[in-house]
DNA sequence: CAACAAACAGACCGGCCGGTCGGCAAGTAG
DNA sequence: CTACTTGCCGACCGGCCGGTCTGTTTGTTG
């Protein structure tokens, strides 16, 4: 090219860079597997369809991507890393247990409720015992989720609780929406599910009370204490 | 074949009755399904594998289940079948509530921490907007899990609990130990998990003296309990 | 301009796998 | 024994799909 001035660059230019085209078409191509991914599932994604959703040939696809594997590690790379940093960004100032809590359990419900966390589990159970990309996917997608789970722990800290408890109560709190994302696949009510984190809240406050009492209450009050309900003895 | 006598028919004898061949022929399948289902997955099943496993031949397979699909619902009926049948028989005496959500726990870990929990999730992620034996697989399972888990409802309220708290304390827990079941994937810690045991009975336990104390206590003591710890605020 | 490289297109190949089909053998009824 | 049903076998077919390959277009360099 010789006479042609710079063109706009944000514009759909019909001149683009070799580096535009490129990250340009990889987007399309890891935005068109992620709904796809999304819908039908690891075994069911066809690389054909991934590359017609992009608007792309099969040849494109493969240029950018040599093997579908490869196609989904980055997929997943890809997508965590988005997931992780909007996380990251989220609840940094100070705030009570409770909303601590309360905010965890919104955050968490956002991920593991979302397609996000379904395409995870869809490939960390294909990926169980397989060849190649088993153990490259699940810890990829660990590696992401940790400095997350990371960064509530230290807003559990600041919030007041020891570093022991809130790492338990953080452990819990995960599992339980995760495992109510999981029964969602089955059957979903969301109401009850409200219901159940505002009890999960409750119970976590009557717990640190607990605590409290037992730290400041003599050997006497926690005799008393644990007299009080017979049916709720605490085995081994 | 005139004068051979009825032979002793629980000996791998040679004559066998048709009906004694087809549910022996049907049960080897289903046991060699239910075993490549649970290391391959629903995706990673091939039909061959089957009945090779089984010792028969692919024509002999089809002849019992005339699709793969076919095979899979049976196989998810025959097993959650059995499953259900075990987990019904079990804790059916009086127990304390503590001692009810600890054999709760256990017996939900027997289920989620097991191959079988392992692949109803793969049934069920892949299942999700298929054509056919989709939501035919989520609710067959459904339907097996539901009676085991009415069966614990009842326990927890007869160990004293009211309905609503013992539905609700029922879902958290089988939250919990589905989503430890899930976190497993990605990073099992036996010790912690048994922590974190120990830890949610305590919150029960906890909970539950809360619930007595307020329904004793009255204004007073309610709102002296509220504000002994101002970082437990209960929001709306 | 030429020469080269990267982006892209699409025909093609080859293995895989579920399902079909014709035939044989074991069991059953009259 | 004959006629018939049912369990069982294994070759075969046909579609699917991931990966390769050749060729064309678009940007880059000098």
């Amino acid at each position: 090219m010789t006479a042609v001035s710079p063109v706009n660059p944000t514009a759909a230019s019909p001149r683009r860079t070799q580096a535009e085209r490129t990250e340009d078409t990889r987007r399309k191509i890891l935005d068109a597997a992620v709904s796809l991914l999304g819908e039908r599932g690891y075994a069911g994604l066809r690389t054909a369809d991934v590359a017609s959703a992009a608007g792309l040939s099969k040849g494109a696809l493969t240029h950018h991507f040599p093997s579908k594997d490869a196609l989904v590690v980055a997929v997943v790379a890809h997508v965590f890393q988005r997931a992780g940093e909007l996380a990251q960004t989220r609840a940094r100032r100070p705030m009570t247990v409770d909303a601590a809590i309360k905010a965890l359990t919104d955050d968490s419900q956002e991920f593991f409720f979302s397609e996000l966390f379904l395409i995870a589990l869809d490939l960390a159970i294909q990926g169980r015992l397989q060849d190649s990309p088993d153990d490259t996917l699940a810890q990829l997608s660990a590696a992401t989720r940790l400095p997350v789970e990371a960064h509530w722990r230290q807003a559990l800290v600041e919030a007041g609780l020891p570093e022991r408890v809130a790492d338990d109560l953080l452990w819990l709190t995960l599992s339980i929406v995760r495992g109510l994302a999981v029964r969602r696949l089955w059957q979903h009510d969301a109401p009850r599910f409200k219901r159940l984190f505002k009890l999960w809240r409750q119970m976590v406050a009557a717990y640190l009370a607990t605590l409290v009492t037992l730290a400041r209450a003599p050997a006497a009050a926690r005799r008393r204490a644990a007299g009080r309900s017979p049916a709720l003895g605490d085995s081994a």
